[in-house]
DNA sequence: TTGTAAGCGTTATCAC
DNA sequence: GTGATAACGCTTACAA
């Protein structure tokens, strides 16, 4: 088992100080031809590479960035990490992931932890719990010590920083027009709590959209939904008790989890009701029928945001915080009408 | 822009020494109870944290895996990744993550970067490149180093490391009997190129099951895709140039594909033809028919792989590594029969 | 052309 | 009870 070889070693073993090594090993002018190949040569014989650690204290930059995401086991987050990790690496940052679980403590816990020095800056997401409590002393916290933070999705306009998100209430106002455009008017929403950021942007296009069809706004229609539970008593109930003939669901599963149960009542999707969902995640490609969704573009989102953050990180710009808006697409499949 | 306080600073701000300020916040014995009073309270009002990178250059250990896998946006993988972290933070350890796209070269890269001291070790699942290259030299390399890695799902009896894998032969033997067991003969095996750990050790399994029934083994009915491609059309022709009234798929995906290229030509799931396939990820709950699985358990083989792994990383054992074998469990849903 | 020394933030050893 | 010093591995003025 041979240890890393480090500049101390070599220079002992060369006889020459570890000033000299450590010149030679980049090419210095200062250093002679002949006293660089002997250490050049040596290094490469015994496989020599700089410790990042004592690079990162001397330098005071990890190359490090912190990513805090709700769930790793979601086909949004991990695409939106993908985004990330390939722009980082490019960039020639590794990427610390933690995982909030959708709580405010995890998250306050994992921004300390990587804050100390770990990190030079951070990607993330807020947890649940977090955007339910709206206390955002944590971030604010990091990002007074001068450390970058950039938000994406789930976002809150209390913390002043770089943010990429959807243009959610735009696009599911174009959802929404199009299940109207296909004769469609008792449109329904199945969404989360409305702390969401993101399922309140997408309410407001919905609602928009009704209105603006001249179509009544029934608030029966709306269906909220407990996060990440079953809730399948409440959907058979919902759709039970309502005359609907289309419905926007703000994400996939939700989706999903509607069609089976209207289809188990004897509707046919699209043509008693349709469906539109949001996340056009491995679901909505294999469901029966596949489903019509709104595209989020995660890898994008992650692209961008990790592009802030090592802007930020790199050239220490001024307090000018930006947003990037990145459209949703929508994809039709069999669930609407085309 | 408070920058994060030191030691140091804290010296110089109450006139003692660095050494004093360190024992201090320890609660050191040696101090005062008036100067750790002092001390203790000025390092709570500019909220002093150690700087980890510090730590770790003087500890030499950095509390950080590092953990490889070829993708990301992968259910099974996200999943084991799930109970990597759930580990690890319970004992104080970060996880870096990178992703090698299942090439061999950003594999090699990527721990190589994470080698120069920034990780205490590595939890890897080889890239499908890397099967088929056969070459796991960076991995000796790193081992040698005496970092410690612990290879999970895709690993080599080439390398000699702690392992984590699942029961492939086993329960894939079992599935097939299970199919067997429901009347099917004419059973077919849908899998990847033979490089793979995994799918060779479920063909054996399943090769097995089919002889010990005294049923024809026949070549013919074994389809082997390009991993991650489309490959439509020869699950199609396969379909249609053979008989076939069970199948096993190594995968989800490959599974529900089959079943609905099946569906569309007309036969019915399970009566016709009944399918299992490997993963038990979102897809299969949720699937038409809900499809049969075995369920791989990615969060006991991520916590168990975790778990190795700090053990060698703090016990700094001794060279008799470890293969866990975590248990696969057969998951009949509605597309086989009961 | 090479070497010395200071410094990054921390801890441990030893001296006062 | 407190402080100076060295060390972790590396870089970079500055001396020699």
């Amino acid at each position: 088992m041979k240890k890393r070889v480090t500049l101390k070693q070599i220079a002992r073993e060369l006889e020459v100080s570890v000033s000299t090594v450590s010149k030679a090993l980049k090419n210095s002018e200062e250093i002679s031809r002949d006293t660089k190949d002997k250490i050049q040569a040596f290094a490469k014989l015994y496989n020599y590479r700089p410790n990042n650690i004592a690079l990162s204290l001397k330098n005071k930059n990890t190359k490090n960035i912190g990513v805090i995401i709700p769930d790793i086991v979601h086909h949004f987050f991990t695409t939106v990490f993908r985004g990330i990790e390939q722009y980082a690496g490019k960039k020639g940052y590794n990427v610390m992931i933690c995982v909030s679980d959708e709580s405010f403590e995890k998250e306050v816990l994992n921004m300390e932890l990587l804050a100390n020095g770990s990190v030079d800056g951070f990607i993330l997401s807020l947890s649940a719990e977090t955007q339910e409590r709206n206390d955002y002393n944590h971030i604010k916290e990091v990002l007074g010590q001068g450390i970058p933070v950039v938000l994406f999705d789930r976002v809150s306009k209390d913390v002043l920083c770089d943010k990429v998100i959807l243009n959610d209430q735009e696009i599911a106002y174009e959802a929404v027009k199009v299940m109207i455009g296909s004769g469609k008017t008792k449109i329904a929403l199945v969404t989360t709590e409305n702390y969401f950021n993101v399922s309140s942007n997408r309410a407001q296009g919905f609602e928009k959209a009704i209105r603006d069809a001249n179509l009544a706004f029934d608030e029966n229609l709306i269906l909220t939904l407990p996060y990440q539970s079953e809730g399948d008593e409440l959907i058979r109930d919902f759709f039970e008790s309502n005359t609907i003939d289309a419905v926007l669901c703000v994400n996939e599963i939700f989706a999903i989890k509607c069609m089976d149960v209207v289809q188990r009542q004897g509707k046919r999707v699209p043509e008693d009701i349709s469906f539109i969902g949001f996340t056009n995640g491995i679901l909505s490609k294999y469901s029966t029928p596949r489903l019509s969704t709104v595209a989020q573009h995660g890898e994008r989102m992650g692209e961008t945001a990790a592009k802030l953050l090592i802007d930020r990180i790199e050239n220490d710009v001024d307090d000018n915080f930006r947003t990037e808006v990145i459209s949703g697409t929508l994809i039709q499949r069999d669930s609407t009408i085309n």
